[in-house]
DNA sequence: ATGGTCGTGTGACGA
């Protein structure tokens, strides 16, 4: 089973970037993040096979999961702030897999309103998956974070040294995510450093290689040992008006009867 | 040395 997360920075600009990649990469689930539109375009998907489901606001945010399976919504919001409105979370269950997307507030500038909600909503999410874990709930999440787990994950150090994907109190953040006894899922085959998902339109940080690492899947254990592969597809970066994000791709082991 | 990129929506602002 594949499934793979997506950044594609407005969903009406890369509608042909996604449905060339459906076609090409065939994945199960597709969840993608910053949609920008309160208007998903599901007939187009629909006619590729593929359902989804979106959570949408006009502009801002949005995030969406794609699947040629079945899926069931169980959240569409992430509980512990009533005033929060913003489109950032969608928890689904597609073949009795809990699959949850996220896309984690960036947080600049720093310090701010905006860095305080960043650190709230990582504790609010933590609050979501301890539960999970102390009752055994096996879960897939995936999507941008917007966290820079090591130095190893970024070009250059010194200059995220102050950037709210890189504070220590963001790494904290995530980290507290692992020490849960999740799994970053791209590190469990690849160690290698500058492994990027990531690179700024800016200064002509692709032809530099100049990215970040911040789009993640995160697995509890047992399927952890499920996994077969975590890999980035750094393809569509590549392509005509791309989207500065590039998918990480999942795949495990099927149980034999489902994908 | 400086400005340098997109997307939304038509203003700045967010990233």
């Amino acid at each position: 089973m594949k499934i793979v997360t997506w950044n594609v920075n407005s969903i009406n600009t890369r509608l042909e970037h996604v449905k060339r990649y459906l076609r090409e990469s065939g994945p199960d689930v597709l969840m993608l993040q910053e949609l920008k539109t309160e208007n998903f375009p599901a007939q187009d998907f629909e006619n590729l096979a593929y359902h989804s489901r979106a959570v949408g606001q006009k502009a801002y945010n949005g995030v969406a999961i794609l699947s040629k399976h079945d899926i069931n919504v169980i959240a569409q919001r992430l509980p512990g702030e009533d005033s929060d409105e913003q489109a950032r979370y969608i928890e689904v269950e597609i073949n009795n897999l809990r699959l949850i997307n996220i896309y984690a507030p960036n947080g600049n500038p720093v310090p701010g309103e905006k860095y305080d909600y960043k650190l709230r909503w990582m504790k609010r999410l933590t609050q979501r998956l301890r539960d999970y874990v102390a009752n055994d709930q096996s879960f897939v999440i995936g999507g941008d974070f917007n966290i820079i787990p090591e130095e190893k994950d970024c070009c250059d150090p010194k200059a995220w040294k102050d950037d709210a994907l890189f504070l220590p109190n963001s790494r904290k953040a995530l980290r507290t995510l692992e020490n849960l006894g999740l799994y970053d899922a791209f590190r469990i085959f690849d160690t290698r450093a500058r492994q990027f998902t990531f690179w700024d339109y800016q200064a002509g940080a692709w032809q530099k290689d100049n990215g970040i690492r911040i789009d993640h899947f995160l697995l509890s254990p047992a399927l952890t040992d499920r996994m077969e592969s975590c890999v980035i597809n750094r393809d569509p970066r590549g392509w005509e008006k791309p989207s500065d994000h590039t998918p990480v791709e999942l795949t495990l082991q099927t149980d034999g009867k489902k994908p």
